[in-house]
DNA sequence: ACAGTAACCGGAGAACCGCCCCATTTAGCA
DNA sequence: TGCTAAATGGGGCGGTTCTCCGGTTACTGT
């Protein structure tokens, strides 16, 4: 759905298996997780691995357009709880809504947060990251104008943690555990004083 | 260090081989991370990979030996804890070990708790989780009659929660980040009401 | 001391994986 | 329509985990 406007247009066989191999890897990366195969994702979208690695050099950057849309929509919301909710509901809620994606994900937004930082590959296409990361700084910022946050809280921090709740809890399948984990993030384990 | 006494008490040449494997794996886990080369241990250990794989049948099974000595320490530390602190401030102190422990083991401890539940083959030696449980288990009791701890935690959750944390972070490499994400959860992201 | 036997060993091989080279095909322009 | 640069994908390389099985070796009972 999203292709990247090169200098040139990209020819028609190209345009049409990269779109094929994007197909393929959304069906492959619900059943299998951000871990599949992508010997199994060139095989299903009926093109040589060669051609996907050319296509998509690292298993990231197939990740990255194959939920490009979903990270869309997922700010969308984002913006919509900002309208609806105060300041710091808005951003609770919108946590909310992070974890059911990222587990529903299947590793994938673990897998897109998880390297943004140590990849050396600096200025590879962040896309992805970088939308969620404003849509939580903007919540984050209402809300911390509010006062509903504790101080000190840094945008960078909470998505890690939410990320982090994700990748711990995905290989249960349990979204019960993801969201007492999240309460429990949110309202802290120690008894306020 | 730990030899699994069975029926028979294992021969000479066997009981070699097992210890050289362990050792092996202490130095290239420490290297590489949980995920390293199996092959590569046998190979450093001047075993066949077949040797390596009857001795441990699982890449778990062979960290679980690996680690059985630390997380012994861990746990000791656990009942330090409990004995010098306040109830709450015990629990707390403890998990701040778990979680530098988690961060010091390269994803190790990640490995030992995530597919606690998942592996389907049961009752295989599943020593070192059963250890921390019981450890984390008296420590959150005690806290709990204190009056010290948000009504509703479960050892469980706290376990995965600070097991999460690490997961996340070991991969920047940053100590720092991954005691902020403890505090964070600790107290709670939202302002007290 | 010396079998005999069961336990143990490890090389070789099967079935995967990601990644890349490069001879061949093909789309689009003139 | 014919030329050229772009795109393709088979097959190879080096890596992984895990298993089979023929050969070796440590223990045991006489």
């Amino acid at each position: 759905m999203t292709e990247s406007p090169r200098q040139r247009p990209m020819r028609a066989d190209a345009r049409r298996n990269y779109e094929r191999i994007v197909a393929a890897a959304q069906e492959v990366f619900a059943v299998d997780g951000a871990d599949a195969s992508l010997e199994e994702i060139a095989r299903r979208a009926g093109v040589g691995s060669a051609t996907l690695h050319r296509h998509f050099p690292t298993r990231r950057s197939l990740l990255e357009v194959v939920f490009h849309d979903r990270v869309e929509a997922l700010c969308a919301r984002a913006r919509e709880h900002a309208e609806r909710s105060a300041p710091g509901d808005a951003l609770i809620a919108w946590l909310r809504d992070l974890n059911i994606y990222a587990a529903a994900s299947r590793g994938l937004a673990s897998s897109l947060l998880r390297d943004g930082r140590d990849a050396d590959l600096l200025q590879q296409n962040d896309d992805c990251r970088a939308m969620i990361t404003a849509a939580a700084g903007e919540l984050l910022h209402g809300a911390q104008r509010a006062g509903s946050l504790r101080p000190g809280v840094q945008t960078e921090d909470l998505l890690t943690l939410v990320n982090a709740i994700s990748l711990a809890t995905e290989h249960h399948g349990d979204d019960a555990q993801a969201n007492r984990l999240l309460d429990l993030a949110v309202d802290g384990i120690r008894m306020p004083r």
